[in-house]
DNA sequence: AAACGATGTTAATAATTGTTAAGCATGAAA
DNA sequence: TTTCATGCTTAACAATTATTAACATCGTTT
């Protein structure tokens, strides 16, 4: 029955990349798909037969799988009842040539997740795996979602949203929380405003803009406990949490 | 502001079947996917423009969407989009007249989890409603139908309405006790204000916001008995049932 | 240097949440 | 029936958190 308002968006901005694997046999579409996923930032596994593709499911992890159902040596049916043998979860995108309804329900009925006829454009199918991606990366808090953080002397908990420091504990307010747990997912690295803003805000406005700006003095604030740890001005651009400043 | 007599009726709070909410302008497929859907199990609520189904999903909890794409007041599209800005979970499925490639790709860029094209068949809608509800379900926790729950010194029995500690005993009362349950399925995770208010008081108002307020503060003092238990606030957002904490 | 926009800082205001207690309805006991 | 106990809701006010406003400062461009 039901859901949850106002669970944080985590886009995959900050994210361990995905690893997919692809099983097609036509070379020119394979490598078209390879290259186009490689591009949009996911690694990729290309694999010409059905055989081979369920020796590298069984050999290497993915977090997602699309194969083509027409193949050499086992079709992608076969493949995706071998893998739902020992795995019900790992989603499979099949690729079919013909539009045949009896393919789409056959391939549902295995625990597939979505089909996708060919031809296709490379956006449908890349937002349609971003749209299994991003559900299925939610319930596996690992990939995107670091619960604490230790730089300079500070140790963050975010869950519990304490900041500590020697024997001294903080106790951030949310937005505090969220903005210092962008931070330190960028640490020594630039964070953009507008990121923030669309993750932490939801909307990158102006007056957003100024709470943002208000939060990071509360923040500088809070870091003043530890000399070589600063929130440095990126002018125009954003924020960088940097540690190992040298005391001078 | 006295609100005068009324009748609440409790509904079961552990739902057997999905609610599904179906925003459709056209009475004969509308009347007509809403008894299939029944017939299949579901649970239904049918809308006949865009301004009742955003109200709709603002004052109950569904399990999925099933938007037309044209209709009058809100389109599909401006709907989801309203959703998503404090909704990231909740699966939408777009029907769509055209199969314009433009309107796929808008509807996955929203946040929508599918999309099908009128005509289509009712076993390839269900197909595709039950591929995103099992992967849904899996990582829904209120769906469960756990009666007992460990955390910290605590036992909580939630038929019996018992919370207990060490040897002693408290007996809560059902709202406290629903409210529990609902953090104890999150323990150390998000519960939200808005969903936890559609499940146990059927609806998001102001009142029953300041009601559960309320109940937060009894629950707290009742957890008062163990220290390292703790429900936090999520400001804006909710509360989490947090354990772990270290004796100061 | 002057002008402009972006950011820093502090304070005022607004919104949300915490807490206590007063009302109300219901059902059981007298 | 009246009385009492219980559980839930509403009200009132306090405390906390978030946003907006106002003004100072910094960086960049000219």
């Amino acid at each position: 029955m039901a859901k949850g308002a106002h669970l944080k968006f985590i886009y995959p901005i900050i994210m361990a990349s995905f690893k997919i694997l692809l099983v097609e046999d036509d070379p020119n579409l394979g490598q078209i798909l390879n290259e186009y996923l490689t591009v949009k930032g996911y690694e990729t596994k290309l694999c010409r037969d059905g055989e081979e593709g369920v020796r590298a499911f069984k050999n290497e992890a993915f977090d997602l799988c699309l194969f083509d159902v027409m193949l050499p040596k086992k079709d992608g049916f076969s493949m995706a009842k071998e893998i739902r043998k020992n795995d019900s979860v790992t989603p499979i995108i099949f690729l079919t040539a013909k539009s045949m309804k009896e393919d789409t329900i056959e391939g549902f009925k295995i625990g597939g997740d979505d089909y996708i006829t060919k031809p296709f454009s490379m956006e449908e199918l890349l937002l349609r795996i971003q749209a299994i991606l991003r559900r299925t990366s939610e319930q596996n808090p690992q990939i995107s979602d670091q619960k604490e953080f230790d730089f300079g002397d500070f140790h963050f908990d975010y869950d519990k949203q304490l900041l500590s420091i020697h024997n001294k504990e903080t106790s951030l307010t949310s937005k505090e929380s969220e903005l210092l747990r962008l931070l330190c997912l960028h640490l020594n690295q630039p964070l953009d405003r507008s990121t923030a803003l669309k993750i932490i805000w939801r909307d990158d406005s102006y007056f957003n803009a100024r709470s943002m700006d208000v939060y990071i003095a509360k923040l500088r604030k809070h870091l003043k406990a530890d000399e070589s740890v600063q929130i440095m001005t990126l002018h125009g651009s954003g924020f960088k949490l940097i540690t190992g400043i040298k005391p001078s």
